[in-house]
DNA sequence: TTGACAACATACCCGGTAGTATGTACCTCT
DNA sequence: AGAGGTACATACTACCGGGTATGTTGTCAA
């Protein structure tokens, strides 16, 4: 009450704007998606997102950063319990992996990004908007590499070098983003079945034994 | 000689372009790339790459027919041979994952050519090519289909859907497009180690037995 | 040597797009 | 009720980049 005027109306703007975008970044890419095009799958013009946001680059790394919150969200309770290793592991890899399903235009816009983040970046400004948000994507991934070499040190898992382990493991996890579509018949099992073959197959490429991971 | 006239120095030329396409194409993705860009690379105009190709479009299509060939030369005598299948499979996953590090920059360009059939086309002289090119990708992908299945019958593999086993494998195996970098100590060896654990993670994620995977 | 053509470079056009400047309706607080 | 601010829409500018039209140079064949 006392913060900011018209705080309460201000937020779902804001995620409609999100998720307009993340959905044309997906569609078009980054480079080709216009704030008209985003504009225009509001029902909207351009003034109502150079309200919001500064620039276009702007509004991808607020959909870049709102998908890698969605991600921490889920995956930091699991990672926080008390499981064994490999529960542990299973448990972060099928969620991690449905995630990506259920918010697929969010995580390739945070997948385009990175893309983004190795080549060349724009402004001195958006520079250090970028190093945020690659710290952002690293501490995400050091949350699996952590628990990835306590599974090798557990004798859990069997892999040669672990930085490469773990490409491997999310390139497993992340593939639906690039073949999933959504269509009419498909539920939460659905999902869930995709995920897991996704995940068994994460696992299995890790060395994990198979009893370890035959309900995952 | 008989053949068209200055049939011999035309392809050195094509090439050049292609490879200086590729490169930039796979700096600053396709979109964001300009036609003067892959000039400025090659110390060249636009009028060269216009001479060579109708449009930008055309570019980008011919570099991924270029890189795909370049698969089917490496992939097709080795899925010929009469190896037994779990041989076979062990070196089709190697020799691929090794060629996608070799020729990187054009491998990329497939994997973004891929997503652009996803998304909308350009002219209808273009869907033509588009068709032809979405065949020649889908005529790989089945090549390992058939060994994969194969694989399974015989009882070496264990996986629920091809389709998504087949996704997964490629996933594996092309994951080096997207985080190898050329480096200056790097000679075969290593690109054949790293080459090694991306087929052992494939290979074991779809759940093939340790006995059969073990020298990749 | 000269015409024809290949292989470019140069100069130009024009549509699309990021970003801005301005107008306007509505809402809120005093 | 009126002043100020929010939340947009509208109208405009500036520039970049795809594509084209035209000029220039070398080469080869007759």
């Amino acid at each position: 009450m006392s913060a900011s005027a018209t705080a309460n109306p201000v937020r779902p703007v804001q995620e409609d704007i999100l998720n307009a975008a993340a959905h044309c970044f997906m569609d078009r890419g980054y480079s080709a998606t216009s704030i008209d095009d985003v504009a225009r799958s509001l029902g909207a013009t351009k003034g109502r997102i150079y309200h919001h946001y500064r620039s276009k680059a702007d509004l991808f790394f607020d959909v870049f950063r709102h998908g890698m919150q969605m991600n921490f969200d889920v995956l930091v309770p699991i990672a926080e319990s008390s499981q064994p290793t490999a529960d542990k592991l299973r448990d972060m890899a099928k969620t991690h992996c449905i995630a990506m399903i259920r918010t697929q235009h969010f995580q390739r816009c945070v997948w385009e990004g990175v893309e983004l983040l190795q080549r060349g970046a724009t402004t001195p400004e958006q520079r250090e908007v970028l190093i945020e948000l690659q710290a952002m994507r690293d501490n995400y991934a050091e949350i699996f590499r952590t628990v990835l070499e306590a599974a090798k040190s557990e004798g859990l898992a069997r892999f040669d070098s672990s930085s490469i382990a773990l490409q491997l493991m999310f390139m497993s996890l992340n593939s639906p983003l690039f073949w999933y579509r959504e269509r009419e018949g498909q539920d939460a099992s659905t999902i869930d079945n995709i995920a897991s073959q996704c995940a068994l197959f994460a696992l299995r490429g890790l060395g994990m034994k198979e009893e370890l991971i035959a309900d995952v």
